[in-house]
DNA sequence: TCTTGAACCTCTAGCCACTAGAGCAACTAG
DNA sequence: CTAGTTGCTCTAGTGGCTAGAGGTTCAAGA
């Protein structure tokens, strides 16, 4: 059995976020002890860290709620989990390219500045004239 | 003279979020028509274009703030300006890195899965079993 | 000139995924 | 037994908007 702070240096979880998720209804209400205090078993400290790494990997709550709910059912067919990972693959994947086109357009505002002040900084004219930027954002 | 839907349509930024930026003391508080709607000038249009072009680069409105005020004072040496934009780099740089090492994961979870059902599905699986990562993250 | 409907106003509350703090109770090491 | 840490609940705040209520003003057509 371990305490709530115990589960939160096992996995790595902050001890209110561990209660946030109690109450958003990713782990269910643990056991308690005499002076009402959290006792968690393995299957929990096995569920949080499920948690703590579909996060890590940018799921929402949501999907992980809805990924929870699947687990529970070993007997469906898996095509949902499978959706939810693609989605979420899917959406990465799009992040990405958009970070990288704005990394080249503040690579270049960020390495033109030749100027001495501001009146002639580069960076405050590029941000100023969308007209300066090679690509589209 | 603009009204703030005209200022909108220009700008691609809607209505409640160019009134966020005034109360966000990013926008001046700009004149008002007789019956107290906003009018915005030429200078509010472009203030509005940096800022919008400036979100879209990810900065935060603390970030933007801060190049506001040094864009008023352009005697002022560029390297604040010049430090903003680069830690701004900095952090899309990290962030990509970041997520390509997600993407790497989930594609692996995601097209590993072979199970027919969820009791052997392999994004639940993976999900579990941090052990079953490639990298760390 | 009048009317109608779109656009505007302020104010409050909600979104996500936490995080911080107040004020108090329970546990644990010495 | 006591001191200090850890736990409890509850409320409110974060960033960057977004939505809605309830009311006012503007502009185009009749």
């Amino acid at each position: 059995m371990h305490s709530i702070g115990d589960l939160s240096r096992r996995t790595g979880v902050k001890v209110p976020t561990i209660r946030y998720y109690e109450q958003m209804g990713l782990l269910e209400a643990p056991e308690r002890s005499e002076g009402n205090q959290r006792r968690f078993g393995k299957p929990e400290l096995e569920r949080l860290a499920f948690i703590r790494h579909a996060r890590d990997l940018g799921l929402t709550i949501d999907s992980i709620r809805q990924l929870i709910d699947l687990s529970g059912h070993p007997d469906r067919p898996c095509g949902d989990t499978d959706r939810i990972a693609k989605e979420q693959l899917g959406a990465v994947r799009e992040r990405i390219v958009r970070l990288r086109r704005l990394e080249k357009e503040l690579e270049r505002i960020a390495t033109c500045c030749t100027g001495e002040t501001v009146g002639d900084c580069y960076v405050i004219r590029a941000l100023s004239d969308h007209a300066l930027c090679d690509g589209d954002h």
